[in-house]
DNA sequence: TTTCTCTTGACGAAAGTTAGACACACGTCC
DNA sequence: GGACGTGTGTCTAACTTTCGTCAAGAGAAA
């Protein structure tokens, strides 16, 4: 099903110029890649453009990644993309000598998330962190965050209200989260890649939302600030306007819970006076819908979900 | 031509550069290790640039905390790998001993906190973690957590009530920390080691003094079950339950503010309750003073900072 | 039109290689 | 005490390889 969709929403690919985005390697640098060592051979149009596909620019943003860690281009460009993948996690925990099993092939990610579940379940903190490892080794960041992340977390709250998990489960899974997302923040982005805020304003104690949020410009290859949960208004207002000059981009919002709360809606109107005209705000969260009037006054955009949140990102950027 | 497709067989492994960063050895040592004592021998590639495998890196390694360790390069050079292992391990046991409590350095320490507070002051994320990275590199899990992070958030917590800092301010570094410090939890420990559970009780909404005393803990090679802010009782006493056949051995917890809750005092006695008898309990940070009453009625031993938190571990270990 | 994109050839900075020399601490011998 | 050899880390010099970027010209897309 979820291959399914991948595939027929799209068909025809990324142009040059995205992929070179998204990667942060330059087009020249990607052509050179191509020619000299083989690292990617997309497909081209009758006319001979190149157009690649989602895994070729993850592929790129790999090879990117393992040379600014140090890796000859040439050594790495033929490897297969998880051989890529084990090869930057071990050099991420430098100085602790793992190496990690290299993980079955293709679990899907439900399996993944019946395993973290699991970990919860049972209160095994290191289990369910190498369940999220081993998500992100086997799948990727993006379809880690969308289709491991978000339905653990869905599925703990789900657990969590029909009490067969307890505030102790929770805390656990939120906990792991955190550290997990807050990883994922560190992407090798060029310094004048726009930047994204994201945090969730006060009376929204819930920040899972914002960090995934992050992770995913993060992913899209945007710069990130991430500055918590609860941040009242005028110090969102503060923390875009002492980016002004470098060129915060946008703004990324989530409502979890409450959906109702009249003082978070006055929070969302103030919002707007500290805020420069038609500066672009992303609001997304499963509580969003509560404040749509006020996001509607203050020109918010809805964001039904992350992937949505891609797209508006790439349109943006232009 | 020369562009052409490169020969088949690349040897698998890393070049100079990373195995000179990953093993902490400049690239020159490492070749007049090799020339003048045989230390490694890397295989070489068709123009003969040295490629190192994971077991020569980690040969390094061991050879570089060896000649640090005060053991002559031309003893060392040629043991095998298990022979390194042994004699490092023996000397770790004599250094824990006796070099432990030094911990000396103040003035290099001091840097990498005015670097941080700098990056915190700009809202520069990126800045902030390569600060924190660079601590980490530079001295340790220990001396960061100590002498860098503990005094980093005491800064920013004056600085924002003397003014000077803003609330987003806070939050950046609180959020830089909090992902800095999960990450610290992965520790590579045997499995029979002792866990250590940590959490902040309902009412204590700042966890990094929890987290700090988690990675202290993962630090010293105990297991961690680090479960977030925010935790009531009863659910404390759970998890503590949950694992009792594995063997929790302790539980860590932190008071940072405020200092004077009475709900918070009672929720310290019912922990009691949800506790097995002589169950050893750690308290710590700058509130805990507050509930020293209520601490020792449930037999909780206070500890000033994480340097005693340190022993004290040690302690219950044997 | 203007802006991308493609290909090709060439250039130069960065980093790799070897060989030799030097600096400094340390212990030994005169 | 001073000269000397040894062990060890660092430095210089000259050469090669690697790899990112520039330049130029033609075609495609917007």
């Amino acid at each position: 099903m979820a291959d399914a969709k991948q595939e027929e929403q799209v068909p025809e690919g990324y142009s040059m110029q995205v992929a070179a985005r998204r990667s942060g390697v330059s087009p020249h640098l990607i052509r050179m890649w191509e020619r000299r060592y083989g690292a990617v051979q997309p497909e081209r149009t009758a006319t001979g453009r190149r157009v690649y596909t989602e895994d070729a620019i993850e592929r790129l943003r790999l090879l990117h990644a393992a040379t600014q860690a140090g890796h000859s281009i040439s050594g790495v460009a033929q490897l297969p993309i998880q051989r890529l993948r084990a090869i930057l996690s071990a050099d991420a925990k430098v100085a602790t000598r793992t190496t990690l099993p290299v993980s079955e092939g293709g679990a899907p990610a439900q399996q993944w998330v019946a395993r973290a579940l699991g970990a919860t379940e049972e209160l095994q903190s290191e289990e369910l962190r190498a369940a999220l490892d081993g998500a992100l080794l086997a799948l990727g960041r993006v379809a880690t965050i969308e289709q491991v992340m978000a339905p653990l977390m869905e599925a703990v709250g789900e657990r969590w209200r029909a009490g067969t998990m307890r505030v102790a489960h929770e805390h656990l899974a939120a906990s792991a989260a955190r550290t997990f997302l807050g990883a994922l923040l560190e992407a090798l982005v060029p310094a004048d890649a726009p930047l994204l805020l994201a945090t969730t304003l006060e009376g929204q104690t819930h920040e899972i939302g914002a960090l995934m949020a992050a992770a995913t410009a993060a992913s899209e290859g945007w710069r990130t600030l991430y500055l918590g949960p609860n941040l009242p208004a005028e110090e969102v207002g503060a923390a875009v306007r002492a980016h002004a000059n470098y060129g915060v981009c946008a703004l990324a919002l989530s409502f979890v819970y409450p959906s109702d709360d009249v003082r978070l809606e006055l929070e969302v109107r103030r919002l707007g006076e500290f805020l420069p005209p038609r500066f672009p705000v992303f609001a997304g969260g499963r509580a969003a819908a509560g404040y749509a009037a006020a996001l509607d006054a203050i020109g918010a955009r809805r964001v039904a979900d992350l992937q949505e949140l891609r797209h508006v990102l790439e349109e943006l950027r232009r």
